[in-house]
RNA sequence: GCCCGAGUGGCGGAACUGGUAUACGCGCACGACUUAAAAUCGUGUCUCGUAAGGGAUGUGGGUUCGAUUCCCACCUCGGGCACCA
């Protein structure tokens, strides 16, 4: 026999498969399965080890589907629009699309020996014409709907068009831009057809607008943040070149995902998705429910003579309307509108001019910088009216409140948020409590009291006092109760002398309550408390005589604020401290207080009621941004609209699509931050748009072209849709968690609405492999020097050893390092099974190694279908070790294992099955069905513990009842000694698993 | 700072729903074959102890007949978000 010579072999498998088309996919025959690659981006480096784990997971789940009966679509393709093509071209100098060319033959060189059964008939390209004339499409259907919230869903904007000529839009629930203004039906009418289209521009969901940029001056070109860093001074420049870097205000094309929010939220639930991808996506959607209040203005008559401007409400967005009592002051985002607006009004008018200039000029980074300090301006001259209360607070802008989020302005609580409270701090403003902490349930029959508990100082060592209750020595603070037409300080000095004979005076008065529900042990009561916190200084050390009956119940202790943190542990006393440190800021929920009627309400019906109370609304707002879908360079799908000389904008027809991309020398930068293609003349000369998609256009919808990839009609044909319906196995890595996963599902969701397709969700399981890192522990990369490529293992190892190592190495979604040394082990398993081939005979196996092959064939179904090929592998190494301990092995038995291997190993099981005489290609047979009969043992061997600790194995047999089992067990000679003597409380039988005699 | 996830031999890792911890692979040691080496095969390999037995799943507690698994606190690492009111 020959040894296992794997180039021979693969090459010849790889060849005859090609040359038969096994692995062809028909439309509609059959059931389905769809398993997905996330398709590649070809870069010109090539690929390193990492890159093909994902694809052989999915491959082997793929073959086994297809020998299970399913007809696979099992696809590859390539997203090649975008930047780092262009750069690549442009370091190289080669036009982008034939770097992509290139790139595209090497990448699919590179996957060919690896031997992957996609049906390669129907590969896409998302930078060929053919395919981006239906992205264009895409983008037309788009930009021509808008979102309507009641229907909760897109519709035509022609149809929007008859609304507002029928009834204007006073009546419409759309998804729009947050100035639109009512008109009606008579207004819309007498509006120009520009004004009209701008108009409805506001509510198309693929819309025209303007954002900011990265600036860089000296390069002419737009710069993305992670191509920015800071330069010695902590300016901003340019990454490459150091150039300065400003803040630009450009023209941009955007889609309205925002509109989709809730529906990309609610449509996570039903998806069979790792719970980290899924809390990814949440989190970055950040749906948080709160209420919007009207905080009237109102003008100083400082300012001479008055200016009355008609200066509309502010509205606020807030998730904690039961603290408006407690709001102080309220603060815009520097670019909030209303600051434009009261600017004749505002007395320190330069002061806020200049600080607004100063905060445009941060990056983003600056601003989000997580130890910056809050900077802010008051705006004096106006004022806020708090609608809770009717009282006048002061307005300031601030850079902790952002512009995009909520109303761009927030009522502050510093009382209550941690943010407002440290910029109170700062300036000095207003700070006051409006909801009590609660500490306690409360409990039927409550006395109701208000009390006072004392920080009190000895200034000769700076110790605290504190008392020692003797009977259940805990130690506290004094505290007593506050008594009629008394202050808190008093009562304190009062109680302090009662209790343990000292005279103090007062320190601080920290105006902070807090409630508390007890039993009162002594006076055998059930108490609400609230109570204030003081702090007080001895006046001098002499201790006057106190109460007997106080005497004998605690006695007074010494010591510093350490101490006794250390020795407290009832939460309630330790937020005491708290208050005392500065730490005055009580986020959490809890009971209204100084809240005028509502004092004494818990904060989440408070919530309601004061929202009711002050006109205001509940609303639900998200984190989420609409997407910019415009980037201004050469090599990205042309957007397909042309601006005509009076300003509008006319769309393409679908039959003049695709609009292709001119094919021009120089694609380089032009230097004004458009696009190349602003420099194109007769491009520009047509009208048409200068703007680019982006990278995420093309692969927003791919999944859908494989399906129908030819045709010339439409994007896919209805019956190719409605017959592959949803990815059913989606495989890729995570760091597209919040890119790419969640755009084609908002374009699924839209195409929804459009009745192209019949499913909102487009990939029902998702499975995200982990990294490949280098042998030193680090990302792969050129730069480190650590790059392993699959072409070598190939060589040397064979592509079986390379796919089974890549399953091996651990579980698949976790990330780990390569190891050069442990790939040996997959190779030897395949030579052991090469060798395993003479042991083949026409007889049956013996009953141990046929009961094996069935129970490994279970798990290694189990385990693909679960993506636990680590696991699947080692029970196939299990069971290889058993064979070789037999002498021979049934050829019937053999060809199952050899069928279970196929999908990892599709190579030289293809070459052992034609050994045993097998014509069929192996992965045209169907999967082996494990005989239930087979995988059950007559006997087990059981562990038998005694107190938990496992002193004996027994064998038993399934037809042993528990009786006879436990009796076996208490008999069994190691056992004996160890219950000698000892009385038997329990014994405790599991099945199958184990029997525990406790003594 | 907030929200997730993970910590098991020299290394990658396994352990079903709470039931014999360390499967499988790598490495290492010894042995067989060989003039020799490689390859291959066999044996051993958590730790302390001659043994009986004891101790180990990041640390400390708890629940349980029994905990890698459940609960509480803490430590370390990885990921996500980062002034989102």
């Amino acid at each position: 026999m020959k040894n296992y010579d794997h180039k021979k072999i693969e090459k010849k498998w790889q060849k005859e498969w090609d040359k038969n088309g096994i692995y062809k996919t028909v439309n509609g025959k059959g059931k389905k399965m769809y398993v997905l690659d996330m398709f590649p981006y070809p870069s010109g480096v090539g690929l390193h080890v990492g890159h093909p784990r994902g694809y052989i997971s999915s491959d082997v789940y793929a073959r086994m589907k297809s020998m299970q009966g399913y007809n696979v679509l099992h696809p590859m393709g390539y997203d090649a629009f975008g930047l780092p093509a262009e750069q690549y071209a442009l370091q190289h100098k080669i036009h982008p699309r034939k770097a992509v060319l290139e790139n595209v033959k090497t990448f699919k060189k590179q996957l060919s020996i690896i031997g992957l059964s996609y049906d390669w008939s129907r590969e896409v390209n998302t930078t060929d014409p053919k395919y981006y004339k239906w992205t264009q499409w895409i983008f037309l259907q788009i930009y021509n709907s808008w979102y309507d919230k009641t229907k909760n869903k897109a519709r035509p904007i022609k149809e929007l068009e008859i609304i507002f000529e029928k009834s204007g839009n006073l009546k419409v629930n759309a998804s729009c831009s947050f100035d639109v203004k009512f008109f009606s039906a008579k207004v819309w009418s007498s509006f120009s057809k520009k004004d009209k289209q701008d108009i409805l521009m506001k509510y198309r969901l693929a819309y025209e607008g303007h954002s900011e940029v990265n600036w860089c001056e000296k390069m002419g070109t737009v710069l993305a943040n992670d191509e920015i860093v800071n330069d010695a001074k902590g300016n901003p420049v340019s990454e490459r070149g150091g150039f300065p870097v400003e803040k630009k205000i450009m023209r941009q094309w955007f889609m309205r995902i925002t509109a989709y929010a809730d529906r990309l939220l609610s449509g996570l639930e039903g998806l069979d998705w790792s719970d980290h991808i899924k809390e990814i996506q949440k989190n970055w959607i950040g749906k948080s429910e709160g209420s919007e209040l009207e905080f009237k203005i109102s003008i100083s008559s400082e300012v001479q003579p008055p200016k009355s401007v008609e200066v509309g409400p502010l509205k606020v967005f807030t998730t904690r309307a039961d603290t408006i009592f407690g709001a102080t002051y309220v603060v815009l985002a520097p670019e909030h509108p209303l600051v434009n607006t009261l600017k004749s009004n505002i007395l320190n008018q330069e002061e806020v001019i200049k600080y607004i200039k100063l905060i445009k000029n941060k990056t983003d980074e600056d601003r989000t910088k997580n130890d910056k300090e809050k900077t802010g301006v008051e705006l004096r001259g106006v004022m806020a009216i708090n609608p809770a209360n009717g009282k006048e607070v002061p307005i300031w802008i601030a850079d902790y409140v952002l512009a995009t989020y909520g109303t761009g302005a927030v009522m502050a609580v510093p009382a209550h948020d941690e943010r407002d409270f440290e910029f109170a701090k700062k300036y000095n403003l207003n700070i006051k409590q409006s909801v009590m902490p609660v500490y306690g349930n409360s409990v039927k029959g409550e006395e109701y009291r208000y009390a006072v508990s004392a920080f009190v100082k000895r200034p000769s060592d700076g110790k605290y006092l504190f008392i020692k209750a003797k009977e259940f020595n805990q130690i506290s603070k004094v505290y007593g109760g506050i008594e009629e037409g008394e202050n808190p300080v008093l009562a304190g000095i009062r109680e302090v002398f009662e209790e343990t004979g000292y005279k103090t005076k007062s320190v601080t008065d920290f105006g902070f309550s807090i409630q508390s529900h007890f039993h009162h042990p002594h006076k055998k009561v059930n108490r609400k408390l609230i109570s204030d916190l003081v702090e007080l200084e001895l006046i001098d050390e002499e201790q006057y005589e106190v109460d007997e009956e106080e005497a004998l119940l605690h006695e007074v202790v010494w010591l510093t604020l350490d101490q006794a943190k250390k020795l407290i542990t009832n939460p309630k006393e330790l937020y005491d401290f708290e208050i005392r440190e500065g730490k005055k800021c009580f986020t959490d929920d809890g009971v209204l207080c100084n809240s005028d009627n509502f004092s004494g309400i818990s904060s989440e019906a408070a919530r309601m009621q004061i929202t009711e109370f002050v006109g205001g609304k509940i609303v639900t707002k998200y984190k989420m941004r609409d997407a910019i879908f415009a980037r201004q360079r050469y090599w990205g799908e042309p957007i397909p609209l042309r601006h005509n000389l009076d300003g509008t904008i006319t769309e393409f027809k679908e039959k003049d699509l695709p609009l292709e991309l001119p094919n021009v020398k120089s694609y380089v930068s032009i230097g004004t931050g458009e696009s190349p293609l602003a420099g194109v003349k007769s491009w520009v000369k047509e009208g048409f748009e200068t703007n680019t998609m982006p990278g995420w256009a093309g692969s927003s919808w791919y999944f859908l072209r494989y399906m129908d990839p030819l045709n010339s009609k439409q994007f896919a044909s209805k019956k190719a849709i409605e017959y592959w319906r949803e990815v059913d196995m989606y495989v890729g890595g995570q760091e597209h968690a919040t890119g790419h996963l969640l755009y084609s599902r908002f374009w699924n969701n839209f195409l929804f609405d459009l009745g192209c397709v019949p499913f909102k969700e487009p990939f029902k399981r998702l499975k995200n492999q982990g990294m490949i890192l280098a042998t030193d522990g680090r990302k792969m990369s050129k730069r480190w020097n650590n790059v392993i490529n699959p072409d070598d293992i190939v060589n040397n190892y064979g592509a079986d050893t390379l796919r089974i190592y890549e399953m091996f190495m651990g579980p698949f979604e976790q990330s780990l390092p390569w190891s050069t040394d442990s790939i040996i082990g997959s190779r030897r398993f395949l030579d052991r099974i090469y060798r395993i081939q003479e042991k083949v005979t026409n007889t049956k196996s013996i009953l141990g190694v046929e009961k094996i092959i069935h129970k490994t064939l279970k798990k290694v179904s189990e385990d693909i279908e679960n993506f636990a090929f680590n696991t699947a592998v080692s029970s196939m190494m299990i069971l290889v070790n058993e064979i070789e301990k037999s002498e021979f092995i049934g050829k019937n038995d053999f060809k199952i294992f050899l069928q279970m291997l196929a999908p990892f190993a599709p190579h030289i099981t293809e070459e052992l099955w034609g050994n045993i005489g097998e014509k069929k290609s192996i992965h045209k047979s169907s999967w082996p069905k494990w005989d239930k009969k087979k995988i059950i043992d007559d006997v087990i061997k059981i562990a038998v513990q005694v107190n938990g600790k496992v002193r004996a194995e027994i064998i038993i047999s399934k037809d042993m009842t528990e009786e006879e089992i436990k009796d076996v067990s208490l008999k069994d000679k190691n056992i004996v000694n160890w219950i000698l003597n000892k009385e038997i409380k329990r014994i405790i039988y599991v099945p199958n698993r184990i029997v525990n005699i406790v003594v």
